[in-house]
DNA sequence: AACGAAAGTTGACAAAAGTCAATAAAACGG
DNA sequence: CCGTTTTATTGACTTTTGTCAACTTTCGTT
């Protein structure tokens, strides 16, 4: 497992063995079950996760429970309640694994840590953040610009896998839409 | 103009008065008319801009004249097309400024330099950068949890100063509605 | 494999928001 | 300060999307 999170993350940074050692050992291995609670809102979210096989969700449950998908983590990226996790707040949002996943989770401290100690290590973090907030920028730009149907097409063009793994009713809470619409939108093929 | 820019970053970075020094002369002050055109849509974004006056304003326009603002900038802020900026692509927002503004820009070879150079500027971009997506994922649950009214509603709790300085319009199309829901919005003071 | 629960589909209707158009008000620039 | 241009408001109507409910299908679990 952790073989994989040192590949994906080479490319960004040159350590040694024995720093790529230092690094990997902090991130501890967390097998999840299907739908499997990672974080109740409420709580400060303690660790940042990357995911090695399965996909992660980050949603929002209101006093309805009616829910609200943040973000979608799937292989070879990261993910946490991140406003909670860097502000050390409680976290309006949760964390569900969907699927039976594997997980390695760095704790806040450790994260931290590795920053002040591992040469590269905040260029490469701050880098990945770059391009987290780009992604969000570009959902927003979505969101303020397009219709239900010109969303559910771009997420089609550009994350079908998206569409095919996940059930459609956290597709359709992910692009801010109802599940009867988003099925109505699956059906119709015209225009 | 340099001074308001060092007591904005100051609490974050400890710097020699020759360090400050170094840094604030990569930031070039500029004086712009109202609605003045910083950055057309195609153009790689050279700048950053920092606000010591006035407002920016990062806009999409699509083929049909419709706009959307993307992000407003005001007085103590940073703000550039930042996934061109980024990325050195050409972008997809254009930025103007809404009102005659002061800025200090400084260039993307200035910046990066800087990283390189100034011990823990680079942790002072990062975290501005948090809070810069923090606030952009507060802004996709708004879009993605709320109606045109609840939003409306919380843009006037928290930022109150932006819909009272800027025109109409320019709200609408940050809260993604159309200038008439706006107005009736505003109008309508029930529920 | 079969049961039960969760998810997906569809229809009917309601609510929200967009569009077009006319008018009123306000703001800019000389 | 005045005229021109932009911006805001309002009405009538359309379109989109949401909600509720019934029914069907799929999928997990044993």
């Amino acid at each position: 497992m952790h073989q994989i999170l040192r590949n994906t993350l080479s490319p960004g940074i040159n350590l040694t063995d024995e720093q790529w050692a230092f690094v990997l050992s902090h991130y501890k291995p967390k097998i999840t079950k299907r739908n499997e609670i990672l974080l109740e809102k409420g709580k400060v979210s303690q660790y940042l996760y990357f995911v090695v096989k399965g996909c992660l969700r980050i949603f929002l449950i209101d006093d309805e429970g009616q829910e609200a998908t943040r973000f979608l983590i799937f292989e070879g990226k990261f993910g946490t309640a991140f406003p909670s996790f860097i502000l050390r707040e409680p976290s309006v949002a949760s964390i569900q694994s969907i699927e039976p996943s594997e997980l390695l989770m760095i704790s806040y401290n450790d994260y931290q840590m590795l920053m002040d100690t591992v040469p590269g290590w905040e260029r490469l973090n701050h880098r990945g953040l770059q391009q987290d907030y780009i992604d969000a920028i570009v959902r927003i730009e979505s969101l303020i610009t397009m219709d239900a149907k010109e969303r559910y097409d771009i997420l089609m063009k550009r994350n079908p896998k998206m569409i095919q793994r996940l059930p459609g009713k956290i597709v359709a809470d992910y692009l801010g839409i109802s599940q009867e619409t988003l099925s109505r939108l699956k059906a119709r093929k015209d225009r």
